[in-house]
DNA sequence: AAATATTGATATTTATAAATACCAACTTTA
DNA sequence: TAAAGTTGGTATTTATAAATATCAATATTT
């Protein structure tokens, strides 16, 4: 399903990430506690970034810098995601998943539902990499609406 | 379909709506001019707002001050409304407007396309009425999704 | 083992979205 | 018909989200 190509090993350290981007260490980790982003983290718990991270990051700073979309919004634009629809959750999989419910923040910040998704790695997940920007997430919704 | 009650009939002038929401005539003509909301006109262009025009705003609000969206913000959630399945349109209606594709702002701030819509009145449509909050929004999603 | 980088956390700055104030022309109402 | 209210417009203020600066403790690199 996914190519595990070379942009996907996390390769840069923090600093590199942010020069790479043209902003500060911190907006990387304040973007990271605000569940924009899931970064690699090493056994020492320093964090790596992939090419892709980089290019998510650039989308995400076009959403608050030229969209004027404010994190909380793009947090609640995540949130309206069918992730439910990527991962085929059956319907007692979705009854205890607070992500099919709520429209507060992305699928990959509940933490603590005994669901499928409790022992994945959301960094490898489908929902997550696919569908970080709005332009993506209403042509999700759009196709699967349609194609019945 | 839609009941017409007394809470759907424009009755408060400006003035009066500013007052009953604690805020700015302005702040009123902004949220209109950023097409999140749409109040009666009358013949005179003077605007007239309804019970529900207040709950609207209310809840506009709430989303501005309580969870720190922006307003662009709103506008792109509004845009992930499958306005087309509300309305039953055709695949050729859905070919020609450009709310079905578009991610920047609410079905009915698209004006000039040839499609059912373009000679509506969107204040009396379902989709402005009903779906005019996240959870509403979402709430359809899921429901047309999984009622499958 | 010394030099360089990262960690999380708090305190501060900056950029700007959201709201307000003001304007002359027009409309309503009493 | 005079007083009060509304219109759309620009210019200004304010509140705060987003980003930066600084910190001691820990990890990495050479």
């Amino acid at each position: 399903m996914l190519n595990e190509s070379s942009n996907d090993k996390p390769v840069y350290p923090i600093r590199t990430a942010a020069k790479l981007l043209n902003i500060s260490v911190h907006t990387l980790r304040m973007y990271e506690k605000e569940d924009l982003i899931l970064p690699f983290k090493k056994s020492s718990n320093h964090r790596l970034y992939s090419r892709n991270d980089i290019d998510r990051i650039n989308c995400i700073r076009s959403a608050i810098n030229d969209s004027k979309i404010s994190i909380n919004g793009i947090k609640t634009i995540y949130a309206m995601m069918p992730c439910w629809e990527v991962l085929n959750c059956s319907k007692e999989d979705r009854s205890k998943c607070s992500a099919f419910l709520r429209h507060s923040g992305p699928c990959w910040a509940v933490k603590g539902d005994d669901t499928i998704c409790a022992t994945k790695d959301c960094r490898n997940c489908l929902v997550y990499q696919e569908y970080g920007e709005c332009g993506s997430i209403k042509n999700f919704i759009r196709n699967k609406l349609t194609s019945l």
